[in-house]
This record gives C-alpha cells, structure tokens and sequence, in this order.
DNA sequence: CACTTGACCTGTCCGC
DNA sequence: TGCGGACAGGTCAAGT
C-alpha cells in the first residue's frame, strides 16, 4: 500500500486524532507485528502520553512523553485506524466499507488510550510491524540511516534529485525509483505516475536518462504526490486513512491500474508490463524504450 | 559494491 | 462450485 502521500495522509490524521492521549494498554497477536514488545511495554508505553506524530518516508514515527517512539511501517495492506470512546466493540465501522468491525481477523495491534478511545493496527499480510524505541536510537535504525532525502521538502532540488541516481546507473529507472536510499517515498504507483508524466519509459536504463528527462520525473513526481496528499491518497485494495476512510488518488491516476483504457495525453491504450519484479503501467506511444 | 531474485503472508481473482 | 496459479501498494536476505 502506503507510499509516502498514503502514510502522510495518516500521520495527519493521527496528529488530529490522538496527540495528548495517554496509552493504557495494549494487545497484540504475533510477536511478527510487535517484535520485542516484552519488558519495555509497561515502563515505557503505559502511560505514555503521545507528543508528536512524525514520518521519515514511509515510516509513522509516534513519539512518546517516555522518550520513546512507536515506529510503524504498513508495508503493503497496513493500516492504522483509530476510532473513539464511543465505538461498540463488534459494530461495523462508521465511516468505511474497506473497514468492517474493529477489532477484526487483521488486527495485529490495539491500542487503548485513557479516554476509551482506541487505534488499531491492522495488516492482513503480517508484512507490517511497529517497534517501541528509544526516541533518540530511530536515527540509527538501518532503514532510517540508508533512506535517501524526502522529495516533497522545499530545499530539496532538481539537481540534488538527478545526483541520486549515479548509485545506480545500470540498472532501470523504474528500479532505482523504487530503491528507497535513492530518495525516500517513491512506491510502484507514483514511480510509474511520475514516468508517464516525465514521458520516460520504465525500462529506461538510468545511465541513458538525460538531465532534462530528470527534471521531468523530478517535477512530475512531487506534483502527484502533492496531488495525492489532497486527495487523501490512493486507495486500490485495503488503504484507508486514520479514520478509515479510503483515499481518491484513483480517480485522478494517468496509467496505474489503467490498463485497457485510453492515455490521457494521445488516446493510446496503456499497457501492462513487468519490470523490476512490479507489475508497470505505460503508455506505448508517449514511453519509447 | 551493484544488481536481481526470492521470501515473507493472506486474500482475491481468473481460467480451467 | 472447486482448485491451482498468478498477483497485490514494500523491503530484506541471499544469490550472481
């Protein structure tokens, strides 16, 4: 699921929803989704009030009154979904059909606050986990010290973008998009949006592609995403914000999950292919190899 | 090192 | 209707 424009649309709503809760308790089904949740649950999370919500890429940084933080990565069918003191245990989610009752068969993790309210973390693949960690031991994390520069940030330019690349110059564009130490946030579904705005095939060898065509991808890339932040992203399968409800993204989608239909820009039907193991989306008459 | 592939899981859809 | 296989938004470990 969840590239950065999805986890972003979280992470603001969990700022709204829970900051200045206090944890009480919490329940998880498999050491796979709380790995080494054990002793530090109880002097570290109970009790906890929650201060920030933060994200690095696709990671949901929690920070905690304890100096400690909730690091969560949704993986592919993630979700975080909070719901308040109201709630009745069983019932069908208010705002949701992607969400039916809470907690339900992919609930790996509760959280229950002071207040009765509670957040969920659902993941029916179990790819997804949460840690509890020092605060100031996230920069160090492995993940966190490889991952390149956030693409949205203002300092953060065209040039610098290109630069990224040189890691991996023989190897596809749609490859090193996807490659998170090259920049941060890129999933399968902005990386083939951004190559049909930059009209820039995915099988593209990076060494071949030309500073203009970088600017191009560069430009387009931060215009979808942003694009997709408004529109609470993008909802194909199980995505749904903190509320639960689903993203529209979809709607305003040039290529993913287009194939069959017509290109936006030439009327050409856009194809399917594989490339880097991902199912890819291009037009045939605007991306030449 | 750079690069590719398979593994991790569950659910759904498609063709036989 | 049932069943097998391919596939799904991400990342990592192993392999070349």
């Amino acid at each position: 699921m969840p590239e950065l424009p999805e986890v972003e649309t979280v992470r603001r709503g969990l700022e709204s929803l829970i900051i200045g809760k206090i944890i009480k308790t919490t329940q998880h089904d498999t050491e796979k989704s709380f790995p080494n949740a054990s002793a530090d649950i109880e002097a570290f999370l109970y009790g906890a009030t929650v201060i920030a919500i933060r994200r690095r890429a696709k990671v949901l940084l929690i920070e905690l009154s304890t100096q400690y933080t909730l690091m969560v990565h949704l993986k592919m069918t993630g979700q975080m979904v909070y719901v308040g003191s109201d709630y009745r245990f069983g019932a069908g989610h208010p705002n949701d059909s992607l969400v039916n009752t809470l907690p339900d068969r992919s609930t790996r993790v509760t959280i229950e606050f002071t207040d009765g309210s509670q957040l969920f973390f659902n993941d029916q693949r179990k790819f997804g986990w949460m840690k509890l960690l020092p605060t100031i031991e996230i920069p160090n994390v492995d993940f966190m010290k490889k991952v390149g520069p956030e693409p949205l940030e203002a300092d953060f330019t065209s040039q610098q973008f290109a630069d990224r690349f040189t890691r991996r110059k023989r190897t596809t564009i749609k490859a090193a998009l996807l490659d998170q130490s090259v920049v941060a946030g890129v999933g399968n579904i902005y990386a083939d949006e951004a190559l049909w705005g930059a009209k820039v095939h995915p099988q593209r060898l990076v060494q071949t592609v030309t500073d203009q065509e970088f600017e191009s991808i560069y430009t387009d890339l931060r215009a979808v995403m942003t694009l997709s932040i408004e529109k609470g992203g993008s909802s194909n399968h199980t995505y749904v914000n903190a509320e639960g409800k689903r993203g529209s993204y979809m709607d305003f989608a040039r290529v993913f999950r287009r194939e069959g239909l017509a290109c936006p820009r030439c009327g050409t039907t856009i194809e399917k292919l594989r490339v880097a193991g991902r199912g890819t989306h291009i037009c045939p008459h605007c991306q030449v190899v």
